[in-house]
DNA sequence: GGTACATGCGCC
DNA sequence: AAATGGCGCATGTACC
């Protein structure tokens, strides 16, 4: 499918001189409102019209109307006769549009919370209307409606005179905000970040209605078998003990250093490592620390190491997983949020949901779900598949281009394998280690890590070494940082660091996270989520879909007949289309290679070997590298040569 | 009885 | 004194 103009040739100044509808809907609410519940109803929207005019005056009409997504051509009419639409948390808006039957694709959005999340650069604000108002003193105090729904009311039982004030004066102030707002971006490049976070927007009020979907089979088999493991290992506890609670960190703690007389896991200077408040640690990392010598010692280790991974299997996962399996035909929706990570990355939360089996309401996010798992994931239809896509070492490549690093550059385009070098590294420095147990410290001098084992220290300071442009980079961010209180990046972001300190011996505390930011953040809060809404406009008109991005990846389920498409299109999003967008919308020129993995199967994470001779065939005119190995199909695509 | 915090664990 | 980043969810405990 053509992909729009305002996403191949983007012009963040629409929000400054284009004509636009401000829009907010009252509805009921179960799960917050969301549209994504088929038993809640729109009861109310409320919009305006605003419509420049060459001399610098605009015109305003205000609208609202009564009814359900049946009720609303009217809106949608008007929005179609405008350049963008606007609101706060503009993915819920956007996600009733569409049932109501409205083409969320059309146009661009302006969402005030997003807008707000980039202007926060990284500083914890809150991002509820009535906040953002507050600091720009516009819409006065919370109204009563506002907390009746808060407080569980259910907004059809709110006198309609009520709720329609309260949604007018809402639109009145997203309105008001989003001028500040602009206002406040003036002068600096932070509305071109806006617009892509907005654009993104769109595409996430889509994928978050698709779901994921469990193969129920693989489901209970798995569940029963971690069950039966599960009760074998909490019975040998218990005898083993005499019955303390093994989730409970505190009689862990008086049993492992009380009982079993453990010494505690001592800090390089000889103090016990503790947790925040002082107390005795008690997490995996720790217990696999801990020297074991009589023969109890050994065996609770064993147990509570287990018990640990099974209790969080199940309770987080499996039992979940079951409830969707049994109770609702095995898809079951996440979120994913925007203005929640300081970093501008995506996070996902879990929708709170009732199983019969479980007294209380359970929740699975979409980022954290265990490796061992994603195989119990499957396309809901018949024959089709689940693909992946992933930015092959995205954050390394993105830090060699930050860090115009040479080293990096010469690494990527001879495909050096630096897991190698850590390993050599670690090993030469006196602690033998194969790559495989090498790649937990590949990145930790990348993101200022420089302590820890001698050998470790040896590879932080091998690392700097040798990528010393990127180090010398990041040095110099530190720097602007503790200067200026913010750095801007290469693309026009600001990220503040209010809370950095030097010490007496001239160490800047919180200088990790200047490290971090700017890499993680183009990476994965700029390059991913502009290939998502490119790829997403690319293959609309296709039957396959997204289902799920996970900071590096793209995951969808593809039917066989666009097995070709995906791999094609998603090479093009997460690569050319990125390049373009980059340089058009920020003035950048990126100069590293980027690449791409793709892994396609009946199950995620379960690569077919058929499949992939099929993308490997249909990728080898493209790029460079190409290369094919456990049905992992990736290569790489070199960035338009300069002119 | 409900809420806030601490801890631990999963992912990239 | 300590020094790798970013998240969300389940459980236990302290506290009101």
């Amino acid at each position: 499918m053509k992909v729009p103009s305002f996403v191949t040739d983007p012009d963040p100044q629409l929000y400054e001189h284009g004509s636009y509808v401000v829009l907010d809907f009252e509805t009921t609410n179960i799960n917050f409102g969301s549209a994504l519940v088929p038993e809640n109803r729109l009861l109310l929207a409320c919009w305006s019209i605003i419509t420049p005019h060459s001399d610098g005056t605009c015109t305003t009409q205000h609208k609202y109307r009564w009814g359900s997504e049946y009720d609303m051509q009217e809106l949608v009419l008007d929005i179609q006769d405008v350049d963008f639409l606007v609101a706060q948390n503009a993915k819920f808006e956007l996600q009733w549009l569409e049932r109501c039957g409205y083409d969320i694709g059309s146009r661009p959005v302006y969402d005030t919370l997003v807008a707000e999340w980039v202007l926060a650069g990284g500083r914890r604000w809150t991002f509820d209307l009535d906040s953002i108002a507050k600091r720009y003193k516009v819409g006065g105090k919370e109204s009563i409606v506002s907390k009746l729904i808060k407080g569980g009311v259910p907004t059809e039982d709110i006198p309609r005179s009520m709720l329609l004030r309260y949604c007018i004066r809402d639109v009145e102030v997203t309105h008001a905000v989003m001028r500040k707002q602009l206002e406040k971006m003036r002068g600096t490049r932070l509305l071109a970040i806006t617009y892509t976070r907005c654009l993104t927007t769109i595409v996430l009020a889509d994928i978050e209605g698709n779901g994921m979907h469990l193969d129920a089979g693989r489901v209970e088999a798995e569940y029963e078998k971690t069950l039966q493991e599960f009760v074998q290992v909490e019975r040998e506890m218990e005898e083993l003990t005499g019955g303390i609670n093994p989730n409970s960190p505190k009689q862990v703690a008086d049993y492992l250093y009380e009982t079993l007389g453990f010494d505690e896991v001592l800090s390089r200077w000889g103090k016990p490592l503790r947790t925040s408040t002082d107390k005795p640690k008690t997490d995996a990392d720790t217990i696999q620390a801990l020297n074991a010598t009589t023969p109890e010692q050994i065996e609770f280790l064993d147990l509570k190491q287990r018990q640990g991974k099974l209790h969080a299997a199940l309770t987080k996962n499996l039992e979940f997983f079951i409830g969707a399996c049994r109770e609702q035909g095995g898809t079951f929706l996440g979120q994913i949020n925007q203005a929640r990570t300081v970093t501008h990355r995506l996070a996902s939360s879990g929708v709170p949901t009732k199983f019969k089996a479980y007294p209380k309401p359970k929740s699975c996010q979409f980022q954290n779900l265990p490796r061992q798992f994603k195989n119990l994931f499957a396309a809901r239809k018949e024959g089709w598949y689940v693909a992946e896509a992933d930015g092959a070492q995205l954050e390394f490549r993105v830090a060699g281009h930050l860090g115009k690093d040479e080293q990096i550059e010469y690494e990527i385009l001879n495909d050096v394998d630096i897991h190698a070098f850590t390993a050599l590294t670690l090993t030469e420095a006196g602690e033998p280690t194969d790559r495989q147990g090498a790649k937990e410290s590949t990145f930790r001098p990348l993101y200022g890590g420089s302590s820890g084992s001698p050998a470790v220290e040896a590879y932080c300071k091998a690392f700097v070494e040798k990528y010393h442009q990127l180090n010398s980079t990041q040095r110099g961010w530190v720097l602007e940082a503790a200067d200026r209180g913010y750095i801007e990046t290469e693309w026009g972001m600001r990220y503040y660091f209010p809370y950095l300190k030097t010490t007496k011996s001239g160490y800047i505390q919180g200088q990790q996270s200047v490290y971090n930011y700017p890499v993680q953040a183009l990476a994965t809060a700029e390059i991913i989520p502009i290939a998502l809404v490119f790829f997403w406009y690319r293959t609309r008109e296709a039957d396959l879909f997204i289902v799920n991005t996970v900071h590096d990846s793209i995951i969808c389920e593809v039917p066989e007949k666009e097995i070709e498409l995906f791999s094609i299109t998603v090479v093009q999003a997460l690569t050319e289309d990125v390049y373009g967008y980059l340089d058009k919308v920020y003035g950048m020129r990126f100069t590293i290679p980027l690449g791409v993995g793709t892994k396609i199967g009946h199950h995620w994470n379960e690569a077919d070997e058929d499949v992939a001779t099929r993308v490997h065939e249909a990728l080898k005119d493209i790029g460079s590298g190409l290369k094919i190995d456990k049905g992992e199909v990736g290569l790489d695509i070199p960035p338009p040569p300069r002119t």
